[in-house]
DNA sequence: GATGATAATTGATCCACATCATATCAATCC
DNA sequence: GGATTGATATGATGTGGATCAATTATCATC
């Protein structure tokens, strides 16, 4: 409270009904806000923090997206999430040293640093911030379960129209347009994502385009058909989806 | 405390150290286990909990083994998780009024029930088992991401080596076997988990024998070359390999 | 020890996607 | 403006593992 005036506070962020302060009182968001140190923004590339990088903070995207990637024995890079306003990041690493992933920033952006010391200590005097935690971690997990499914069942198609109708429901969520967006990652990386290569995301791309289910000006996405995407994302039969259209 | 003295207790148990009381004091452990209900056994094939049932508790294996598993839309069966003793159950459906996943037993196995809102509100008297919580969570996601990797970018060889050994490590933690064990499993569910089909495991167990990795009979699997089945799933290349045979 | 039922092996064929190879396009920098 | 670099697109070819098919163990039950 005896911070700059010009400093920016949960109270008015719009995204904290989806972030940490979604279950508390004003007396505890209060405390929360306290603890939370505003960083300076992030350019595209800049790096939040990598698995060298001592873990002292989760993290909440203010503004902007991040990339989570773990680095494989043999030097690869595994992109393993895409964060959005409102999105904590670094559950992975609670019981660790040092960060498990590194997060990147795909676009200019702001973070909310939370001190995970002072975090956890406040997990203890509130049980609803303690509650809520364990909630994100809580779907985090149910999330990876999904995406196991994703990985391990579905073909390229499905996987890309998962993609792209799961990004569409969470920017809808957070306010912005679900149905038109600016991909932040490059095809890459959402083949990386996928398990899929850069050329299949691409020819991909251009087919849902021909199939009119999607418009697509470089980075710029549309879509025309989301039911039918979500639809075709779960691999059901062309009989079915056929009676969806109707 | 009141109940009949044959009942079993965390004190007596021999995974404790890979379990919930691994942090607590004596008389947080009494506490803790004042309030878990033990279970008659499961047999093979016994459904824990399914997808329907109502999240009231979390389940700790005391013997056995469990898989866990989710229903895709269309029907189909996901494998996300293989349970051995020590091992905690449940924590995906935190936030949600039934079971995010499947529980079921592989063989003749023995649970501790720890029912959630008991388990909730000690977690707010004892910070130690908040943050032993916290911790498996954490721990879990981070291997989750692992888990994408391995299905993202490794081939099956890799896939059913990194399996193996980390199966093997497993059993070695908890005072087993760790180069010798029967599976308890089936090749199929193996597939399954893996992203793989059970033709592809079969054959792949079969060049494993070949190569003097391993032996097999039936559902019992011998380890023989433990350090070089990791290096190989790692795709750590041949003259590597060879390095390290040296 | 006969009888199904379930799990595992093994071979032959096929295909979805990777890989390889170029070409195009946009952004940035001298 | 031309050069350079990184992202994207698209065609030609190859292959790892799926799929299909048939056989053989293994296990449970009467």
């Amino acid at each position: 409270m005896t911070k700059m005036d010009c400093s920016i506070h949960c109270q008015s962020c719009s995204f904290s009904h989806l972030c940490l302060p979604v279950s508390l009182n004003d007396n505890e968001l209060e405390s929360l806000d306290d603890i939370i140190e505003r960083k300076k923004p992030l350019q595209k590339h800049d790096v939040l923090f990598s698995e060298d990088t001592p873990f002292k903070s989760l993290f909440a995207v203010r503004s902007g997206s991040f990339k989570s990637v773990i680095q494989t024995e043999d030097g690869q890079e595994q992109v393993v999430g895409f964060h959005l306003p409102g999105d904590l990041i670094g559950f992975d690493s609670l019981n660790a040293p040092t960060h498990q992933s590194s997060a990147i920033a795909l676009e200019t952006s702001i973070v909310c640093e939370l001190p995970y010391h002072m975090l956890d200590e406040m997990a203890d005097r509130f049980p609803k911030l303690r509650k809520q935690i364990m909630s994100y971690m809580s779907s985090d997990i149910q999330q990876k379960h999904e995406l196991m499914m994703l990985l391990n069942k579905r073909k390229a198609e499905e996987r890309l129209l998962y993609f792209l109708t799961h990004l569409s429901q969470r920017y809808a969520e957070r306010g912005f347009s679900g149905k038109q967006f600016n991909l932040t990652i490059t095809r890459n990386e959402i083949g990386n994502y996928l398990g899929l290569t850069i050329e299949t995301i691409s020819r991909l791309l251009t087919r849902f385009q021909k199939e009119k289910l999607i418009t697509v000006d470089g980075k710029l996405i549309e879509i025309l058909e989301y039911d039918l995407m979500l639809a075709k994302s779960q691999g059901l039969h062309n009989e079915l989806i056929q009676q969806l259209a109707c």
